[in-house]
DNA sequence: CCGAGATCTTGACGCTGTCAAGCTGCTTGT
DNA sequence: ACAAGCAGCTTGACAGCGTCAAGATCTCGG
């Protein structure tokens, strides 16, 4: 019986998931910058070295809220799949537009994800291809891979294309109007069609 | 006559670009974590506080630094292709190989240039489409552009493609061993094909 | 009922960016 | 030639940050 909702106890009951609701608020509200461990500590309502216990360090929980972020940036790819067509091509399109709406609709989060080096020692734990995430883009790839290619070619074509374009629309490169996200990923339709694979 | 080079007197002579110079020394040490006010100003041999003399705060500073870094972006590209074949294609290929070498070589300086989200103040120093490195973009695409498109389509998808393959590779997902630029850039060769534009 | 351990608090440290005030020495008008 | 003005830099202070050590408090097994 952990569940004890009174907050006048000594103890939390759930502080982790507290702290790591508090840090994605503080993002959305003000980006990387705003996200301090003594911050998410106040308004979770505990000490400024409560978090300690439960990350390590400012890192760590970054690299907690980063897997976070990655469960709902997949659920926001697996969503839009479900809602169209189902043919490859229109799977393909979908995932690409469900990537492109996380990312405007939660650019912080996006940012966060996105800014792991390799040599963080809390890498693992953000690991890309091991992610839920990377599964997403592995199933909608499958269909365009040609035999005697390897699969994470056709992945990263797909994957660098999404997301630098994700990337330059976040810079504000197409200004506040309509993104020209169809007339880009039209590129898409000419994925796998090339003997190119080294 | 401002070139004096005794630094025992009290004005440092060319402070900014030592500054600048400084902290483009500790991005290449420490990541863009290492990047900071008062570790450029050691470094300089001024006071803490001398920085904000020539620069507006720690924002001003990095946007100066990647100002620098832009510069240092182009000529890469820009010797990349000129020392490749001359046609079409071979400039678009070797100027996306000029672009990984530099995201490559300077990993953390091109984190900085690519660290910048539109609503900062400084942003401005630092626009992309005004920026030198942009007009290489601009030059190499210009023949892939059918009539009729915005050359801006042809350009995105330009350059989405080799800005996700960089940051892609910067996370380590292809290992230490050779990366698949080839296989990935192949899909430029269909650049322009379709009459995808919106 | 009591001790062990998990959980959180308190207080301190050094580092950071920023600001206000003052000093220094070049430059320029006369 | 000289003094005023001013740009360049220093000094000192402040709050906020991450981190650590030590202690207080709560929970739970025996």
């Amino acid at each position: 019986m952990t569940g004890h909702k009174d907050r006048s106890r000594h103890h939390h009951g759930d502080l982790r998931s507290a702290l790591i609701d508090a840090g994605v608020a503080l993002l959305r509200e003000g980006g990387l910058a705003a996200l301090t461990l003594r911050k998410c500590a106040a308004r979770a309502g505990v000490s400024h070295a409560a978090p300690a216990h439960h990350f390590d360090g400012i890192d760590g929980l970054r690299a907690a809220i980063a897997a976070e972020g990655f469960l709902r940036f997949e659920r926001y790819m697996r969503e839009a799949i479900a809602q169209g067509q189902q043919t490859p091509s229109d799977r393909m399109h979908s995932m690409c537009h469900g990537y492109l709406a996380f990312a405007r609709e939660e650019p912080a989060l996006y940012d966060l994800i996105f800014s792991f080096r390799p040599n963080s020692p809390h890498m693992q734990q953000t690991d890309v291809e091991a992610g839920p995430a990377y599964g997403v883009l592995r199933e909608t790839c499958a269909p365009f891979v040609p035999a005697g290619t390897d699969p994470r070619v056709i992945e990263t074509q797909v994957w660098a294309l999404v997301h630098g374009l994700a990337m330059l629309t976040l810079s504000g490169r197409f200004g506040e109007g309509p993104q020209p996200d169809k007339a880009v990923l039209g590129l898409l339709d000419h994925i796998g069609q090339d003997p190119a694979a080294g």
